[in-house]
DNA sequence: AAATAAATTGACAACGCTGTCATATTACAG
DNA sequence: CTGTAATATGACAGCGTTGTCAATTTATTT
């Protein structure tokens, strides 16, 4: 009648698994965990038995066994607009999917003063093995350092810098942010906006750099009127676009840091009457699902996240493993998405 | 050096917390689970003695020895679009904390034939507590019964019919269909193209009931020309919307079942060049961001998605906690909340 | 062929908690 | 007061794994 009481044998243990092989628990356990030493003779006596029996492996028991819960925490500042995170979630999930890894969410309001004790609560409530960490939380030395002093591993996806000692992937936002800058340069704009993100996040500087990089090469003087603070929502990006509007001289294409800021560049031309792109060209970054349900589609740069989000858990998962540090993978590249949103002067 | 070798005593057990309190740790135990039958002076002692240390149980030896995981886990259909999900994802995320619950997620592909066994698989690896099902999940009986077999408690977002038997809830989405028409009605609209969503979601057939209610009563007469099969899609939308255009009469104002197809309807208008909302007026549901980021901002409908999951979510916690069946809630009310893409004809 | 090293396997004790059952204490009725 | 029921507490045995260490078998060296 109550809810919740589990019918007792649903479900096949070690020893089942022992029995059935003729083998040791332990040699189970040996072959469950990829141990070496095992027959291979052995191993496939024991894999067949499992096969028949659909064993798994209790996570629990495991848990308290074992110094490895197999729990895996994502942390993250809960964002209004959760395209990227949803990338970034289902990247990990994937990983741990395969990595035999559960993944347990943690989503932060910041700023937060508590930030460090919510953290290391989390941490000692589910006893985990590793933590990814998104931006701009991984650029927070109070909750790496904190993390390197429990002994967590971590995983941070674009963080400010890159370090031997952490694991980390990033993607070549400078670069993506030059080259898209100099199409709307080369389809003859000199006269191009910038709107910053937050500037906590890593990829708000790289974007911006990139930015600057390709004025100077093109021999475009550059000009802080034509830069504004915006902090990677739509309404930032509607503002800063309002205030860029108002310039004598407004600029003929925007570059916005991300596709939210340049709905809202997109959002006040309409406001304004603006003709986009013959009166504005309006670029976005990231790709997420908005820049194609706008109008005119944006034209943007798009970050293999998922992709990047997937490796780097699956690299947590080795260290975690093995025990041994891994290497950081090198920038991923992006890709330019041309769409209407821009087009020449 | 090696990544991942906690250090020894980081953390109280339940052993420190009976001796500083001078108790067994059966008592500690009584405490933390909140059993009655412990005296108030002794509660109080391993109350603080549990503050005193920061104690906190191992979940792992608890799922070990008990019967229950204090896992729950939060099935649903991977959409492209999140904003919807990621409201059901916060609200339950929630409850779970409050409640000491982690919560699990599994996206699943639809259609998908190996779908029970999916399931059946994610409840017996993590030995899940309790099930939060998601609309279209959770009206597949295969499903659903799966989870009564395995006894598993499950709460339903949304389901099509309601049922005595389990923990659901839902939005008179019916109602909220009928008055959004009607407020176009009263706008003077008399020839109104309704889009539906995709068939497995209940909330498909509510609302295009509201719809033909509405007709119904302003004695409008309901015309099959004027309804097209969408599936929540964006692409969707666009489809149906030039499909409806292309009518010899065609409508002055298009329901979209949801803000990703009225996004869609509003890109073709833009694309056919006609005028919102003084040529077409076009009106949505959900209320995601979306809503308010493309031009001319959306008349839409707001479900209050993240209480409707916490409340369930919470529901289902304490129907695994004290064993006893809970009652599901009332159906909540969902808002109109007027825009500017709709208006007088 | 003996000696030694390496590979393979198993016995058994944790891990930290909850369930069961026994015991001690207190409350209450007759 | 005594007997009985209710309340409060503790002792102890698992739960299903992994870690440790010892035992056995096999391969390699001398």
């Amino acid at each position: 009648m109550a809810p919740g009481i589990r019918s007792d044998k649903s479900r096949a243990n070690i020893f089942d698994v022992a029995e059935l092989a003729g083998v040791s628990i332990k040699t189970v356990s040996r072959v469950v965990n990829k141990e070496p030493n095992v027959q291979r003779s052995t191993r496939e006596k024991v894999e067949s038995a499992i096969h028949a029996l659909a064993y798994r492996p209790n996570a629990a028991a495991r848990g308290l066994s074992g110094k490895r819960s197999y729990v895996i925490g994502l942390v993250y500042e809960n964002p209004r607009e959760f395209s990227y995170m949803k990338d970034v979630l289902n990247g990990a999930l994937e990983a741990c999917e395969t990595g035999g890894y559960s993944l347990l969410l943690r989503p932060l309001k910041l700023p937060n003063e508590s930030l460090a004790d919510d953290i290391r609560q989390f941490v000692l409530q589910t006893r985990l093995d590793g933590m990814v960490l998104t931006a701009p939380i991984c650029d927070y030395s109070t909750v790496t350092s904190l993390l390197t002093e429990m002994k967590i591993p971590c995983a941070l996806i674009s963080p400010t810098e890159r370090r031997e000692d952490r694991l980390s992937i990033a993607c070549n936002d400078e670069e993506a942010s030059a080259s898209l800058t100099q199409i709307l340069i080369s389809q003859g704009h000199k006269s191009i906006g910038f709107i910053k993100g937050h500037p906590d996040h890593s990829a708000t500087n790289n974007r911006f750099q990139g930015y600057c990089r390709a004025l100077e090469e093109n021999k475009i003087r550059f000009s802080e009127k034509m830069v504004r603070q915006g902090y990677f929502s739509f309404e930032s990006g509607k503002d800063c676009a309002k205030n860029l509007m108002e310039l004598g001289n407004r600029p003929s294409a925007i570059i916005a840091s991300n596709d939210d800021m340049a709905a809202g560049v997109i959002f006040e031309a309409h406001e304004k009457g603006l003709k986009i792109p013959s009166e504005l060209s309006v670029v976005g970054f990231d790709d997420t699902p908005i820049a194609t349900q706008i109008w005119p589609p944006l034209t943007t740069v798009r970050q293999p996240i998922v992709e990047m989000s997937r490796t780097l858990t699956n690299l947590l998962i080795v260290e975690l493993q093995s025990r041994h540090r891994q290497l950081s993978p090198a920038p991923f590249s992006c890709e330019m998405v041309i769409r209407s949103s821009s087009g020449p002067r």
